[in-house]
Formats: structure tokens, C-alpha cells, sequence
DNA sequence: GGGTGCATGTAATGGGTTACATGATTCT
DNA sequence: AGAATCATGTAACCCATTACATGCACCC
């Protein structure tokens, strides 16, 4: 019976909603907002928001109001407007696209064998780096963020994202130390024969 | 002294050079290698398949042999070239570039304040749901790969990535069932208030 | 008769990053 | 003196998915 999907896209307005959700704020405040809250699992870039916040004043979801700065230019300050709330609300009641993430580091180690094994441990070391980092940021993060933000209605939510981070760069961190074990192996056998 | 990094973009074109250092294949080939091994962290498609093999032959890093079937459209077969595998192994050595993966359902926990506490369990219930099933796949895998591919010199490389999924899932798993007590825990204190 | 697998491709559309452009203030 | 922070935005480009278009063979 020809049941259009429509795809219902559009993930950077709601991203953007949903950060007003929060408080108002202006394009540069979203984008700090996001760098630094959900940086590990989501990003926007000026050249996204700047436009989008455009579209959605105009569709009524989000209002504007100026204000003016000494030396600075002026700040817009969006804010949800009722019906921006309702989208909202009716967009976080959707299940949730699941989508491939790429892995280039992956990607090479899958090829592994056309390259050396030097390389190969250099690439899982590197990645092994970055997120034990981002593993001690997080943890970093479960502590300070309590802090300065207690009693804040969304706080259990956040911790809630930032245990994800939690576990997984442990998990990554685990998987790298195996595969060295593994690549060390190889090499030592490589060179007994 | 002006030094253009160039991005080296162009991921689409080196992970078909991969594909066609295995055994030479088809388009439709590569698509159906990419999604059988690598489909958890990597994907293409036919769109991007054909325009790239295509872009490959005209410089000269794959060479392409047309074999006439019965029945069905004639099949490409494309292969390395050694300027190929040159390239290949040139992208290999360069470091992984990283990127943020978009995780919409952590993107709705984050705001889930939002919405309802059902809601949010859902959400959670649905991604450990896709995780458990996921690992489950890969622990097959890891055993049945070994048996079909034995002694292959790729071998070694595939269970590595292939680990890393065992790994995640793992650890995603466990963060769902950490997030859904938290969750009931939520629930249990809203009911007694 | 209908679904799945093999096999090719293009065009429209949608998403997203990066580079460019500007400029005062404040901290080191 | 120079870097970082606040603050706006546009345009060019790259990348990627999806829908469309075609069609035989084989199995149930």
C-alpha cells in the first residue's frame, strides 16, 4: 500500500533542540556545549549549526534574541519555543538509528599482512594511546562533573553517556593490549624461521 | 613555506585496493567481502563502489578483465596492479585517521530528561539487544573463520578486528545492564515520592 | 508465482567538514 | 608580542546513501 518511509533524518536539529533543551544558548555556546559534554560520541560543526538554527526560527521551533556586545559581534540567543520542546519530545520517542561507524585503524590492521608488522603495532599503539587518554578523561569527567553540576534534573542522564565512554575505551584499551601480545608472537615466530 | 597537508582523504578507493589485495573480485564481489567481514566497523556502497573501480583502472591501480556470463550482466573483475599495491601499502604506513562516531542513541540518553524513564529504558534495551546479537556473531566467527580460511596468510589479521568486536560488545552489553538498573533505580525513587 | 541471489550501473539528494573572512579582548 | 577565547557566518567541496533501472536463474 506504498508506505512512504521518509527517512525522518534531519539528527543535527534535533541535536540542536535538544541542547537548547538545556538552556538557551547561542551557535558557539551549542558547539562548546558539545565538544565538551558529548565530544566522544557526537559533533557539529559551525558549518551545520549556524545554518540550521536559520531553519528552525523560521519553522517556529527555536526563537531568537539579539544581544548586543561591546567588541564582540552580536550574540544570538536561541531558545526552544513550545512547539521546538514537542518536536523534541516526539523525536526522542523514536528508536534510535543504529549506523556503521567507520574504523580506519581497523581497516588497515584488516590488511595488515600488505604492510609490516612494525606498522601494524604502531597503528594498534597509537590507537591503544588515545583512548587509554580518553579513559582517564572520562573518569576525569564522572568525578568533576557532579560536582560542579549537583542537583542538576539532567545529570543523571549525562553520567549515564559518559559510563558508555567508561567502558568502552577500557574494553578498546584490553583489546589493544591483546593484539600486541599477538603481533609480538608473530614476530618472534617470523624470526625462528 | 606553505606546506598544503592535502587531507589524503580518499578512505573509499584504499579500502577496494584492500579488498582486491585478498583475490581479485567484482564490484558486487567487494561489496558482498566488505559486508561479511568488515561490516561492523566499515561500509560501501554500490554507489560508491563502481564510480570509485571505475576512477581506480583510469589511473592504473587496478586492472580490469570483463568475463561474459550466461544469464546475467557481464562480470568485471578487477585486480591489483603493482602501482596498486604500491599505493596500498603507501596508505597503510600513514597514521589511522580518527573520527567521532555518531551514537544517536546515546545522543537521546543524553537528553533523556526529556523524555520518559520507559522510553529511555527502551532505547537501552533495544542497543543491548543489537550488541548481545552482535557478539554472539562474532563468537561464531571467531570459530568458524579459522576453519574456513585455515592456514590462510590473511588469517591472523582478520580475527584481530574481528576480536575487537567481541571485545566492544562485551563491553557495551554490560554498560546497558549497569544504565537499566540505574534506570529502574530512577523509576523506583520517582514511585515513592 | 514469488523470493533470493547474481550483477551492473546512474542520479538525486542529503550530510558534513574545511577553508575562508573578520575582529576585539584578555591572558601569558 | 602572540596565542587563545568569544562570536558570527558563507561557499566549495567531498562523501555517502538511497532510489531508480534492468533482468536472468534457481529454488520452493
Amino acid at each position: 500500500m506504498d508506505q512512504k518511509k521518509k527517512r525522518e533524518s534531519g539528527t543535527t536539529a534535533h541535536a540542536l533542540l535538544g541542547a537548547l533543551s538545556i538552556a538557551p544558548m547561542s551557535g558557539y555556546g551549542i558547539r562548546m556545549l558539545i565538544q565538551q559534554s558529548i565530544g566522544h560520541f557526537w559533533n557539529e560543526s559551525y558549518g551545520q549549526i549556524y545554518p540550521a538554527l536559520r531553519r528552525l526560527a523560521k519553522e517556529g521551533l527555536v526563537e531568537k534574541r539579539t544581544e548586543r556586545q561591546k567588541g564582540r559581534p552580536d550574540k544570538h540567543v536561541y531558545s526552544l519555543t513550545e512547539r521546538g520542546r514537542g518536536e523534541l519530545r516526539r523525536w526522542l520517542e523514536l528508536p534510535a538509528a543504529a549506523s556503521v561507524p567507520r574504523n580506519e585503524m581497523l581497516l588497515k590492521l584488516f590488511f595488515g599482512r600488505q604492510s609490516s608488522l612494525k606498522v601494524n603495532q604502531r597503528h594498534v599503539r597509537e590507537y591503544r594511546k588515545r583512548h587509554e587518554a580518553a579513559g582517564k578523561l572520562y573518569l576525569a569527567m564522572m568525578k568533576s562533573i557532579p560536582r560542579e553540576h549537583a542537583g542538576h534534573p539532567d545529570l543523571p542522564y549525562w553520567l549515564m553517556t559518559l559510563r558508555l565512554g567508561v567502558h568502552e575505551s577500557k574494553a578498546l584499551v584490553a583489546w589493544c593490549d591483546e593484539t600486541l601480545r599477538e603481533l609480538e608472537k608473530m614476530e618472534r615466530k617470523r624470526r625462528e624461521k
